[in-house]
DNA sequence: CACTTGACCGACCGGTCGGTCGGTCGTAGG
DNA sequence: CCTACGACCGACCGACCGGTCGGTCAAGTG
């Protein structure tokens, strides 16, 4: 009522889309699909994004600053590997649960965005990915982790769990978000301990 | 030239879909495409398969009854937990790595099956799921593994990787499927070993 | 009041899609 | 030699796709 403009037809074009797109797929959801679910007409969607591709690039580009964000905070805290390791988990298992079906696509269709966007929504992924695996390998050449697998597995390891995290979860589901997390990070972090060095007591 | 039918056009059409569909995915690719890639015209597809969608499933089928296949020969085996489990990731492995193209599909494309079809890949799926899942849950009861986790978020884990592994392995990357499954099972292993109970040895 | 602006509308467009179907052709059976 | 048949061909179909564009209308400005 105030301004000349609905409250958030943009942002409820953008709902809709992932809505459609997390339930049958980006190539299968028809924008007359998103317009009808928006509750809002073709023109709409064209006079608030460029393209179709434009508006998927928009699901990525939320998510992908906001992990970012979360793993540049946790690691300017410097804290030791095991600490900073199950920080991360815990973050990405959560804004990945709190957005599942953002997540959803953005693991699923990620190849149809167009070269540029993919290239961007690439770099900021490996970003993350690169970050991790040299905290793992400082871990390691310092002692703090033992050596049973390589750096990078260990990040494939981890961020396999979270890409599929939500194939599976569900908010009514028996765990939370923070004991799936807990759950991992004991399993990884278990395994990081190894057989040799110190026997940290795992509550 | 022994009989009246060409060699193989059933199979070039499905090797020319899996390649396109890996690329592209599955609702980017036409029908069109297809049957250019195998050298064949469009009424050859549609005498070998009934609709593009069984012509997805085809893929499905041959790569969910291997793995099948494999699971339950190593299942049947019986023996001890660590040795079963590192066989299961070293099979699953084996063939995601050596069927990269149809495993990405396969993963990606779930969602785009008829009902009917999408029932009977996930209905696999959790065969081998739950198989995993319990193998884990009886070996932590009876001491073999330790309680670091529960079974559902050790099968998840393993799975996640394997999953995963079709968007990031090459053939001609510096790891064989061989070695990945070592430290992927070194990894896992590790940390069911825990740090409570009996400091069974991993060979 | 006239005029501008921008959010939004929806009929319409060229093109492509998955799927069809009447026809061709090489081989096997009689 | 004739007929039957399965494999395969490719022009064609109606539906629907993503995207366009001339128009409408409410609010802001002077």
């Amino acid at each position: 009522m105030t301004a000349g403009t609905q409250p958030g037809t943009r942002s409820r074009i953008v709902a809709a889309a992932v809505a459609l797109f997390a339930e049958q797929g980006y190539d299968a959801t028809s924008v007359n699909q998103v317009v009808a679910r928006a509750g809002v007409a073709k023109g709409a969607l064209y006079h608030h994004f460029e393209s179709k591709d434009d508006l998927l690039y928009e699901v990525y580009r939320e998510l992908v600053e906001r992990q970012l964000a979360g793993l540049t905070e946790i690691l300017a805290a410097r804290n030791p590997p095991p600490q900073a390791l199950r920080a991360i988990i815990g973050d990405m298992v959560a804004t990945t649960a709190a957005r599942a079906a953002e997540a959803k696509v953005f693991f699923r269709e990620s190849h149809r965005l167009t070269d540029a966007n993919q290239q961007r929504v690439r770099a900021a992924r490996r970003q993350i990915h690169d970050a991790v695996t040299e905290l793992v390998r400082q871990a390691q050449q310092q002692g703090d982790f033992a050596a049973v697998a390589s750096p990078e597995m260990v990040t494939f390891t981890v961020f396999g769990v979270i890409n599929e995290l939500p194939v599976w979860y569900s908010p009514d589901g028996p765990k939370t978000p923070q004991q799936l997390a807990t759950e991992l990070a004991d399993l990884v972090l278990s395994g990081l301990a190894g057989s040799a060095p110190m026997p940290r007591g795992i509550a």
